[in-house]
DNA sequence: CTGGGGAGGGGGCCC
DNA sequence: AGGGCCCCCTCCCCA
């Protein structure tokens, strides 16, 4: 399964050369937990001495978030066991599932942007000072009758709700954001990040061949591949694709017109992609 | 070198 | 709130 973003270490606007960002991939390591080509390691799994990722304090990232094995994560973490939530039941002591750890976790990552230290987080407990000035450090306050975003000052009646929101609709105050550990990539929100981590673990998988995908209409469209279904027609030529986009960029050849046009030269191109291939080919050629 | 098709990624919007 | 969909974009490959 190509993982290439795995040696992917600068955001940029582009994508990157995949190609030559397999031959690099080789000659990385594979995770020793599942097998799976990785950019870290998942944490070893030493008998009597489990390194958890959820007992560290560890910086926020795409890969402190998906806990789960990558294999567990593809193929769709089951929801939060009920009772795990009190740390009680027969899950009570396990890693908590993904969407409940996030919902969770992410109550002190506005503020510090870190992991709780011990799982499940008690309030009240283990000396850390009184809840509401441990809520006040991880991003929240309770206000009467309720919890209060630090950042918005937004009123909730229930802790799940305020998590809720810092999750998927409170924006990081300027300068703080959610990095990407694969990518180095930052989001503004874990919303937005969590979307982002779909694109590393790729959990949408062709039956046929194998490959996987970041979103379920990304594979929906690999799947046209093998059946050969072509449900997009130009209505000019009666050609087929299996793509809009590519549609779109067919019904170009037949407009004529050429709206990229060169700076240099002058030369004009139906696609923006040609017109990057030919300044950087030929008409004002890099170092 | 250019034109064009195939395949896929990512952000945003809508339901 | 989350998934589906759309749009735009890019890269790769081949003629």
């Amino acid at each position: 399964m190509p993982r290439s973003f795995l040696v992917k270490t600068h955001p940029s606007h582009r994508v990157p050369n995949y190609r030559q960002l397999e031959t690099q991939r080789e000659a990385s390591g594979a995770c020793s937990a599942c097998g799976e080509l990785v950019g870290s390691p998942c944490p070893p799994s030493t008998p009597g001495d489990p390194v958890q990722p959820w007992n560290s304090t560890s910086a926020i990232t795409c890969t402190s978030l998906p806990l789960l094995s990558h294999q567990e994560e593809a193929l769709g973490a089951p929801g939060p066991d009920p009772q795990e939530i009190n740390g009680v039941g027969p899950r009570a002591g396990r890693a908590p599932s993904a969407p409940l750890r996030d919902s969770l976790n992410h109550l002190n990552l506005p503020s510090l942007l870190v992991l709780p230290t011990r799982w499940p987080p008690i309030l009240g407990q283990d000396g850390d000072g009184a809840p509401e000035e441990r809520l006040r450090a991880e991003g929240t306050s309770q206000a009467p009758g309720g919890f209060k975003c630090i950042h918005c000052h937004k009123p909730y009646h229930t802790l799940a709700g305020l998590a809720r929101h810092q999750q998927l609709r409170c924006h990081l105050p300027a300068g703080r954001a959610f990095t990407c550990r694969y990518c180095d990539k930052e989001y503004a929100s874990l919303g937005a990040l969590k979307m982002h981590i779909r694109t590393h673990t790729l959990p949408c998988i062709c039956k046929v061949c194998g490959k996987a995908f970041s979103r379920p209409w990304l594979l929906q469209g690999h799947i046209r591949t093998h059946t050969g279904e072509k449900p997009y027609t130009c209505t000019h030529c009666s050609r087929a694709f299996a793509d809009r986009s590519n549609l779109r960029a067919h019904l170009q050849t037949h407009a004529g017109t050429k709206k990229y046009q060169c700076k240099l030269c002058s030369k004009a191109f139906s696609r923006m992609s040609l017109l990057a291939r030919h300044e950087e080919a030929t008409c004002c050629p890099g170092p």
